[in-house]
DNA sequence: TAAGGCTACTCTAACGTTTTCGTGTTTATA
DNA sequence: TATAAACACGAAAACGTTAGAGTAGCCTTA
């Protein structure tokens, strides 16, 4: 790569000072018409940038943000970066993602690359294997600076911060409830392992969705689903037993779709044997058929809210209250749990 | 956020030089092991790590890599962006992520604001304004400077750089050969308009393949789509006519799964009456029923090499010839194409 | 006892920029 | 004609780091 041109060299070439030529090009009245108008011609030519490492070195600010989530190939995760970067980006400031890929010590090492100065402050979705562990070190560093930080979806109680979560007990309580409307009764949760804070969450919402509308909580509905194991065989239980249930709620898309073809290898027809909703985070839900009812999560309003709760911290001396987003979600309708009459 | 600690303050701490505690921190054998243990004592106490702004200027370095791409909320290009922060970090460096949203315009913003020492190199996929348009300044400047760039899936011929692309006529030539050997003689194809790169290299693949397996062309089953306008209705005229296709090509997951759900609708099979397949960018083809035959594109290879190529572009002095890494395909075969007998 | 060598430091330049404070020259004013 | 103001520019510090060159003090050795 060719040398950048900088003010030095454009210095030497005028046999002026570097702060001569700095002034001139930000057209200081210090500096004179004529030699004003020769370097900045000069400069232009060699389309002449001011070094931003320099800049954000002086400034002590890099407008960057750092983004460390799990994985990116996760519909959900994409639609939460498109919605930071576009907010990030409305107020000036760059994103440089990073992934943990769910793992421990890929976090930690991205968290000690980032904060070195990189970036302004950080956005976090907490990787599996840290809440497996639940060892937080790493962000409690952190907090003790007051480093701007905030977590979105997957969160840590125990982390004093700015934090945007779903509403996902609110979500299930819709979908819940939306079954029970359209004649459910025996309710099927299909969900992940306790450590999996979103999979309990939405566990609750269903239970209490039950719980308001009179129907008896039966343990034997719930399935918790090993993501290791072969999710087929797992969802298949479910379904092929001796006597179904009427419904299902999957809390993610993958779940629901392998539901939905298990429901139909069986003979059985969605939804009117078996009504069918997911959570969504991609198209699939959209192109099976039938489509899936499924619960809305707007990653990207997510990823503004949280670019917007950073940010404000980042520019704003004082600090104040650590805010706490709920992002409401909505159920999508479709053909998996349209009533028949 | 709390201020961190320097080399200067340690310094000021012991009554030392700067130089004194960087070298003792470096575990130099200048300073002496009393003076070496108490610094490096202190500092570990206060959680020093040298900022990485003033490494970066200081070594005219930064690690890290500018990724443009038009979207993220696009499964292939997430897989992408996962092939390259893989490889990335092995090599230790970071990437940072900006999105064209298929604009020219931001495009060129984040051509300048990355290019400005922010990056040591650009890996880009190019915005569709742009390859409208087809204004290459931004890129021409680039090459100019020996800047180190690389270009993937949607390339510029014009532009003189190291690319990756993926064999799009190759893999719908594979598409339409697998298609006629299990007996279709009507093929249609359903791409996008001329100026996508990619439409117009799978057309080329498709063409190829009508030729060499003695099947005459017919204009009359090749139809551009207009992505402005409804997908759907479009995509019902390829199909509900009066000799409909006995096979379709569609050049991403999204027209096949529409094309799917319109047969469908219109009492036909899939794929006794019409066998489809599509090109895949995501799970919708996995999850539809019957799931879709498709031409599979390895984002995460096409990432890696990308990475791979820019990296050692980076890091040789000298300047080889440019590379172009072509990344094959694969024909996934699923029950949309499955011959009946 | 002078030369040489070692120890344990410090100084300085460099990366590229901005900005405050100086300073020498010219021009205007009393 | 002395003085002040205006003009046009330069010097230096600062952001934080590293590395090569310099140096003071002590010890060894011929």
């Amino acid at each position: 790569m060719k040398p950048r041109i900088t003010l030095k060299k454009i210095a030497k070439e005028f046999g002026v000072s570097i702060s001569t030529v700095s002034k001139a090009l930000k057209d200081s009245h210090e500096i004179s018409e004529e030699t004003r108008g020769k370097i900045k011609a000069f400069a232009d030519y060699y389309n002449y940038k001011p070094n931003n490492l320099a800049l954000q070195l002086r400034n002590q600010k890099t407008s960057v943000i750092g983004v460390i989530i799990p994985e990116i190939v996760h519909h959900f995760f994409s639609t939460v970066i498109n919605g930071i970067e576009k907010y990030a980006n409305e107020k000036g400031y760059n994103v440089m993602v990073c992934l943990s890929n769910e793992s421990y010590e890929k976090e930690v090492s991205n968290f000690t690359v980032l904060t070195n100065g990189s970036v302004d402050g950080l956005i976090v979705s907490v990787a599996r294997e840290t809440q497996e562990n639940q060892i937080y070190k790493h962000f409690e560093a952190l907090i003790k600076d007051d480093f701007p930080l905030v977590l979105f979806d997957r969160t840590i109680d125990e982390i004093q911060c700015d934090k945007v979560i779903v509403d996902d007990v609110g979500g299930a309580y819709k979908a819940v409830d939306h079954l029970v409307k359209i004649g459910s009764k025996r309710i099927a949760l299909i969900t992940t392992q306790d450590y999996i804070t979103v999979g309990s969450l939405r566990k609750e919402g269903y239970l209490k969705a039950l719980v308001s509308n009179d129907i008896t909580i039966d343990e034997n509905l719930i399935y918790k689903i090993d993501d290791n194991k072969d999710l087929h065989e797992q969802i298949r239980k479910v379904i092929n037993v001796k006597n179904p249930p009427d419904a299902i709620l999957a809390v993610n898309e993958i779940y629901a779709a392998i539901a939905l073809k298990i429901v139909q290898e069986l003979g059985l027809v969605v939804p009117n044997d078996i009504a069918i909703i997911g959570f969504t985070s991609g198209l699939i839900s959209e192109y099976t058929s039938p489509p899936l009812t499924s619960v809305e999560q707007h990653g990207d309003l997510m990823g503004r809210s949280a670019a917007e709760l950073l940010i404000n911290r980042i520019e704003s001396a004082d600090s104040n209250e650590f805010q706490k987003e709920v992002i409401s979600t909505n159920l999508k309708i479709r053909k998996s749990t349209l009533s028949v009459n």
